[in-house]
DNA sequence: GCGAAATAGTAACACGGTTTACTATAATCG
DNA sequence: CGATTATAGTAAACCGTGTTACTATTTCGC
């Protein structure tokens, strides 16, 4: 088992002898969520790399190209990803800056921006896809069909807690 | 369900029929995953807010409260919190600066700094305990002592998948 | 013993993200 | 109608963290 998280985990039991009632389980749930979070993201990014790109910048992209005629805007990135404007405007800099995709403006309403993935935006995502599906699969390789299932149920239980 | 996460599903179904193939519950949990990340942060420090501390200053002060003599090393930091050594330092200064820690010389092995707890250091870690246990304690009320066990299973099993 | 390699702590910088503040446009309602 | 309110996008500042580069000290291996 991980050293670190070893390590963590002494820490709660002595913690509970000085000052006891600690909700271990709880505690340890939590921890591990924490300690996975970064191990993931560098995992996923990791392939990413060699083409320049983050993660958020990838998901923008496949969520693009699931777009009629390839158009989306802003605000639906930070809907996508759940994440703010403003790093929705970020990113839409990077792919702009890339030739990935260009805006325009929208007539019907001028608040907005249209944002159009180009050709080389298209066939960015079609060279990418098959690495990146085959780094998803092979992360949850270890896994049996009715642990994943098990697993997004206690997720979408947990994102549905925190009010998701 | 959530709406962002609705669209994101939705994104996954459009991509498949462009280009099909993609390995679709996989490419859920990984994204269960990160949806929930932020909220999870977020519900965690919000209650260490009014204490002018972030989850990781407050991990800290826990390990501290823990180790003999409330004695550590900046490296335990670190390990225990399984980020850089460059964070261990920044959260040792704010620790420094808020009177909670002092910094000492080490005689055995001079390259090591002791960061001691002083007393208002344990004040403040048993006056926050049982707050930040309440939060934790009701994070996860919604699950049973069984889902509990299968998800801890299941994320220690990740985590080992990850190179934990 | 002594030179090479490992380890501890820190500072400077980069990165990906949020909050706050602003402008422009559209929708609502009295 | 017109005034108010809501929404879209962006820029500026800040925040928590990691990477790289450095110094001081200890450990290792010949």
């Amino acid at each position: 088992m991980n050293k670190s998280f070893h390590q963590l985990e002494q820490a709660i039991d002595r913690v509970d002898s000085r000052f006891p009632g600690v909700p271990r389980q709880e505690v340890i749930l939590t921890r591990l969520y924490y300690h996975i979070m970064p191990r993931l993201g560098a995992y996923l990014n990791e392939a990413l790399k060699d083409y320049g790109i983050h993660e958020s910048v990838w998901m923008t992209l496949m969520t693009m190209y699931a777009c009629p005629d390839h158009v989306l805007y802003p605000s639906d990135i930070s809907d996508t990803l759940d994440s703010s404007r403003t790093n929705a405007t970020r990113i839409s800099d990077e792919l702009v800056k890339n030739g990935w995709a260009e805006r325009q403006p929208c007539a019907e309403d001028r608040r907005k921006i249209r944002l159009v993935l180009t050709d080389a935006g298209i066939r960015f995502v079609e060279r990418i896809m098959p690495v990146a599906r085959d780094r998803n699969r092979s992360l949850w390789s270890d896994f049996s069909g009715d642990e994943k299932a098990q697993l997004e149920g206690l997720l979408r239980k947990l994102l549905a807690r925190l009010g998701g």
